[in-house]
DNA sequence: GGCGGAATCCGTGGCAGCACCCATCCCGGA
DNA sequence: TCCGGGATGGGTGCTGCCACGGATTCCGCC
């Protein structure tokens, strides 16, 4: 009998080294054959213009866009590709951001080579995949959440705030974002604090944090 | 005629998928063996403790304790054994602290898997390895130091000093520090900005970036 | 056609971050 | 022994962060 086609993948993550060693243990399942890599997301868009992709694995920060930015683009302009998310961090905020991005499936960088394999395969056959520590994780926080009756899944930056954020975590002052931006420095001001509210924060710091684990800037 | 015996190598990095693709590449050549995965600094110790290792492979940024911190502590308790650091990051700062932490090698993650092949047989050879990128990038800050008159390795943080960056980047006020290491506000403002002057840096939020490239804390 | 949300701007005010000056104590190395 | 550096504490002052109130315009959606 003839076996099914292997899925042909397209890999991106800024990190040669990690690529490479995630394309080892993608390449050792006769079903799945990574057919591209990419170093960041704009690399990832156009390799997926020139290749027949079944599935996009993309790293969730990486220069110039991020995975995240790439898979809105991507499942946009080819909604029959499948995408997974690989994350290193396992925050339930860009769980949902992830999803609402188009992907299909979250993988941590944290979870073991199987999980990927088994990932890949469940979101071939159309099932969302959600890696088990982030099922509790999940449960646990949207749990916490309900009791007390607030709405769950949290508030996502518009285009403008999350320039803000990345301008903020990149160690410019209000008085710099607004010249960049060419808006008032109270404007600035409005963005940072609207964005504190939504994120529930208190400062700059945990900006920059958000802005990394995000994918906007690079440590 | 024999040949010599394989490198047995600790492989340590937080995130358990990047851990699988570097051992799946040290492991297809002959002359590197993985005989040992940590998770974190601490377990790499322990590790190092019960198996013979020639060379340990250590992600720079690691939780519980960082690859520097497990580098320094690893070469005063069996200098013998090599170090190789591996580091997501393109900065000298951060070189020059893992020469000093006692590691005879630095590759970045973003190099191909056949430069990190080629430094852990460098680093066995004796020969200490540097990455081309660093190379090029070291020369010229170094030219450039150098061209200014200035003490060029630059500053290392003082065990106290690397406590408060710690408690900064994780954003709590000045305040909070003092309470917590109880000392005076004043003290910490001082640290601080001791901190600042040295690292040449200007606010909490490049503290905060530097504390996650230096494996502090996690974003 | 109203309604909500995003983006823009304004004022007031408190407190913290940061700069620059100062001092003392202790310890280890020249 | 003295010197230097690290850790500690203090004072003064400016600037910018951040909270709180308000406002308008525009756009898309029901």
């Amino acid at each position: 009998m003839t076996r099914p086609p292997s899925t042909r993948i397209l890999l991106a993550d800024d990190h040669a080294l990690v690529r490479r060693g995630v394309r080892l243990i993608l390449d050792s399942e006769p079903d799945l054959t990574v057919v591209a890599e990419a170093g960041d997301g704009a690399e990832a868009l156009a390799l997926a213009r020139v290749h027949a992709i079944d599935l996009a694995v993309l790293d969730v920060a990486m220069p110039r866009l991020t995975g995240l930015q790439a898979a809105r683009e991507l499942s946009r302009r080819s909604p029959a590709t499948r995408i997974l998310l690989l994350s290193m961090y396992d925050n339930d905020q860009y769980f949902f951001e992830a999803l609402r991005a188009g992907a299909s499936g979250y993988v941590l960088k944290s979870v073991a080579d199987r999980d990927l394999v088994e990932a890949c395969r469940a979101v071939m056959r159309e099932e969302p995949f959600i890696y088990p520590e982030a099922l509790t994780a999940l449960m646990r926080e949207y749990l916490q959440r309900v009791a007390r009756g607030e709405r769950l899944p949290g508030s996502i930056l518009s285009a403008r705030e999350e320039e803000v954020v990345k301008l903020i975590a990149e160690g410019r002052s209000s008085q710099e974002i607004a010249d960049l931006l060419v808006i008032s420095v109270k404007t600035v001001e409005r963005h940072r604090a609207n964005i504190l509210a939504k994120l529930e924060m208190r400062d700059r710091t945990q900006l920059t944090r958000y802005a990394i684990r995000a994918g906007l800037i690079e440590p």
